[in-house]
DNA sequence: CTGCGACTCGTACAGCGTTCGAGGTTTCTG
DNA sequence: CAGAAACCTCGAACGCTGTACGAGTCGCAG
């Protein structure tokens, strides 16, 4: 937004600061770890809307602005609390295989978000490079590679399997931000989506054929079976991916998918 | 947030009042889907976060809170506008195969997040149950069940391919966002970014020697063939759960992923 | 004409992120 | 020890936000 900087992150500017000879204080009374943990707490305790500048310098017995000496803006301080809570994921040094290092990953990331339900809303706005978020690509990285990955597949296949984390983990912190909003709990807001959903069924006729069939669903429950399917099916995808690595997948040569599936792009003339 | 409504989302509102008889003026002046189109134009053209009541009010003539007769809440309005991007959706009336249904979903869908790159933060918001929402959940369990998944499995195939079709999309968008957010063109980003992370690279053993092989990255293009690589791989793991289908997996029985790999929760004690 | 429902909107409130600059405090330098 | 320099704090203010409230306007039924 601003150009006076000529830096563009957090860890830009922080890198910069550390390469110069920097004099050290002792008790400036206040500092950028506790801040970003008092944010943490606030975020974890009231959610990403509840944070505000002046909530958090109250929490920390301070004046609003004088946060501003740490930190150099309120998206900054997002860029600290998001590497933050990913320094929380165990990366495991050993594993039996290479899908048991996956699945660990998946559930560990996945919890994490439930954990920090405001951490999945901060991805969509800032691509991370945080030194946290690095150790994780680096982390992962090793394990395809290592499982017999070419280098372009291994970094496609870090891609695939967190974008799944990640989808999934939205869809469920979107559920229970908005249970939690509503102030009802799971079941009764079920019991209120279902005839909104119902009203509808005229015009949705398998949905109306699976209502029929399963009048009772309670989705806390296969939340998360439903991650597990799916996680499966990523690792399956990458497993066959590896078995038969057809041509390594460069840059160059042939555009997406027109070999198996067609690419959805073309038009289809019918309907 | 407010309880002074029984109803949680606009769809039950409209619903009920669409049930009343409701009297018919011509030209009110201002109208819901007006409303809802300048929204989405305003939100194309300058990003969420320059979307402000009195910004949008004065773009249709109107002053800002004349919009609270046709809309509750700013939040609903979301509602309206992001169900609305969803009716730009094409669902395909015939295709040559699921993968083929599920891969033109697929590329559709990204591309609609691309177009409204705000779409995918209103994501982890709220659940989408509008009707747009709705017809497309009903298409996908259509192309689903007609390929013999079962119907929980069916189900579950939807989360998942939209799980990775969300992920996927809003890392890009992320990326995009940034970029255009920093001011610079893709290279330059690029540029700043990379001695950023080369700045790290004594923790990072295997993105170092990535980086020595490969010293030469260029995102832009890869990003469609990175989004491909993790399609096939999420569409050949489904492929390979139809056809072994295994124990119908409803919600009684086995925990998720204990026959595989390993549930990812239990602890190792090395490292 | 009266009355009523549909609709518009000016005003106001509490809160937001952030800038500015005046102050205080600590540490280094001469 | 004096003074400069760096570090740190923060009150005041600016322009913005979502939205509650109530007064006001319009078109039409009786």
């Amino acid at each position: 937004m601003s150009a006076k900087q000529h830096f563009t992150s957090v860890w830009a500017r922080r890198a910069a600061r550390d390469g110069a000879g920097r004099t050290h204080r002792e008790q400036p009374g206040l500092s950028e770890a506790q801040i970003v943990r008092a944010a943490i707490e606030l975020l974890d305790a009231e959610g990403l809307d509840a944070l505000s500048m002046r909530r958090l310098g109250a929490r920390l017995g301070a004046g609003a602005t004088s946060l501003y000496w740490y930190v150099q803006t309120k998206d900054e301080l997002f860029d600290l609390v998001l590497d933050e809570v990913f320094g929380e994921l165990r990366l495991y040094g050993e594993t039996v295989s290479w899908q048991n290092a996956a699945t660990r990953f998946a559930y560990g990331l996945r919890q994490l978000f439930l954990r920090h339900p405001w951490a999945i809303r901060l991805l969509g706005v800032r691509p991370t490079v945080g030194p946290n978020a690095l150790r994780m690509s680096d982390w992962t990285l090793a394990v395809f590679q290592d499982a017999g990955f070419g280098d372009f597949d291994a970094a496609h296949a870090i891609s695939t399997l967190t974008a799944y984390i990640v989808g999934m983990a939205a869809t469920e912190v979107a559920w229970h931000e908005a249970v939690a909003r509503s102030g009802m709990s799971a079941e009764e807001m079920l019991c209120e989506t279902r005839p909104l959903i119902e009203a509808r069924l005229d015009d949705l006729p398998r949905m109306r054929e699976y209502f029929r069939i399963h009048p009772d669903l309670d989705p806390k429950i296969s939340l998360e079976i439903r991650f597990d399917y799916g996680l499966k099916c990523v690792l399956d995808g990458l497993a066959a991916r590896l078995a038969q690595p057809g041509p390594p997948s460069g840059d160059a040569g042939h555009g997406p998918g027109q070999a198996m599936y067609g690419t959805g792009q073309e038009r289809i003339p019918g309907s």
